[in-house]
DNA sequence: ATTTCTTGGATTGTTGACAATATGAAAGGA
DNA sequence: TCCTTTCATATTGTCAACAATCCAAGAAAT
């Protein structure tokens, strides 16, 4: 007899979800004070819990806290955020070596056929970046988890993901990109299943550095306001 | 009229500190469960800051919560610390080349003056384990500083560093390896004088991935209990 | 007019009581 | 004897009231 799998989301849990999402999606935006008593109207919530999901976000880096003057939405500067591209380029880069060798025949083909989807997403979905942007997140996620490095994952999921995510509303994909992208995903998912550890570490990063170019580009240009 | 700096510390950040510095000493063994009423009754505080505190320290990873079942100290098994040291691995190289760039001449200075101290504190305390690791992590420490990527260090200082050091205090650095470390170190940091990132980012590695091999050594001999 | 000091208000931090849930022991049946 | 089920207890999750602290508006003085 199954126990019905006791999904017991504490609230505490739904008020981290409700912030985290709150967040990334740009309903707070950076730099806003927030106060507490909102946050319960708003969610419907109590403080405890709410506190409690604060402290956590806070500890991930998405909030900023001062005593007894409030929290705030972290506002990440250009530099920072090309910075955060640094990272992500040694760390995904260990994580594509590590999916390489660890990744299930199966899991590679599921990959593959993500990226099928992927294609016909960016035909059809002309200039929809949000969906374009949530493909590569799905790609990168991916890897991260194939990786079967437990804490690397977490990082990567748990704590850049969210603050590359919080600028993706903002930094609408250029033109030409989304195309390009997606080839660079086909090469190193090709490196993955040829169990070419080097390769795709090395294709990852130089991918994630491409990524890092075109922001910056774009920050050059003023297309970004910070 | 200076004001007394106010250092409010606020009793959940107090919370926050005693449980860090309790489960890096291994006063709280991993694995172990802890109750919140035997933390408040340890460190003299009540429930609400604790709680938040355990909220925090979960969300970094050192401690695991089941709904209504209490929370444990992470038990990282030997597979996944060999992994942290792959993700220092990268990570810390990067943190290297950009300290080789970015580094004032003072901290190169000071580095090399710690490195000094170190080297005293080998040959004194020959045998007190203790003491070289804390040398090794002020290192890391001041390299993960100098990089001046906020996230990085962040993540370095307050994720990586202190599950590191929660097993550092069972895997006594082998005989010989102390002086071959600050052989290591020194180099590094050389390459830092010399502003020569992608040296600095290459030996980094390096020392890392050989310390890596050290602990790998000493779990196929059986020297440590997980 | 500008600066400093004071004070009221609002917000955060903390506390202890209350409700919900998992763990473990005891009882019953196979 | 072993397994399943039930129930009591202890522990965790949640709540609402209380205390401590910061912030901003306004008054006084230079």
């Amino acid at each position: 007899m199954n126990a019905p799998v006791t999904i017991t989301q504490t609230r505490a849990d739904e008020a981290f979800d409700c912030l985290q999402t709150a967040i990334v999606k740009g309903e707070l935006a950076p730099g806003e004070k927030i106060g507490e008593l909102d946050l319960c109207e708003r969610f419907n919530l109590t403080r405890g819990p709410v506190r409690e999901a604060l402290g956590r976000l806070e500890s991930r880096g998405l909030l900023v806290r001062r005593p007894h003057a409030g929290v705030r939405v972290v506002s990440v500067s250009a530099a920072e955020l090309l910075e955060l591209y640094r990272i992500r380029e040694v760390m995904e880069g260990l994580a594509a070596r590590q999916a390489a060798e660890r990744m299930t025949d199966q899991e590679i083909a599921d990959l593959q056929a993500t990226l099928d989807s992927h294609e016909t997403m960016i035909e059809e979905a002309r200039g929809q970046a949000y969906y374009q942007a949530e493909g590569d997140y799905d790609f990168h996620h991916r890897i991260a988890t194939g990786s079967r490095n437990t804490k690397l994952a977490q990082m990567l999921l748990g704590d850049l993901y969210y603050m590359v995510r919080m600028y993706r509303y903002r930094l609408s994909t250029s033109s030409g990109r989304p195309h390009r992208a997606l080839g660079e995903h086909r090469r190193i998912v090709e490196a993955i299943a040829q169990r070419d550890g080097e390769l795709a570490e090395f294709l990852m990063k130089r991918h994630i550095n491409a990524a890092r170019q075109n922001i910056e580009r774009k920050i050059e240009q003023g297309e970004i306001s910070f």
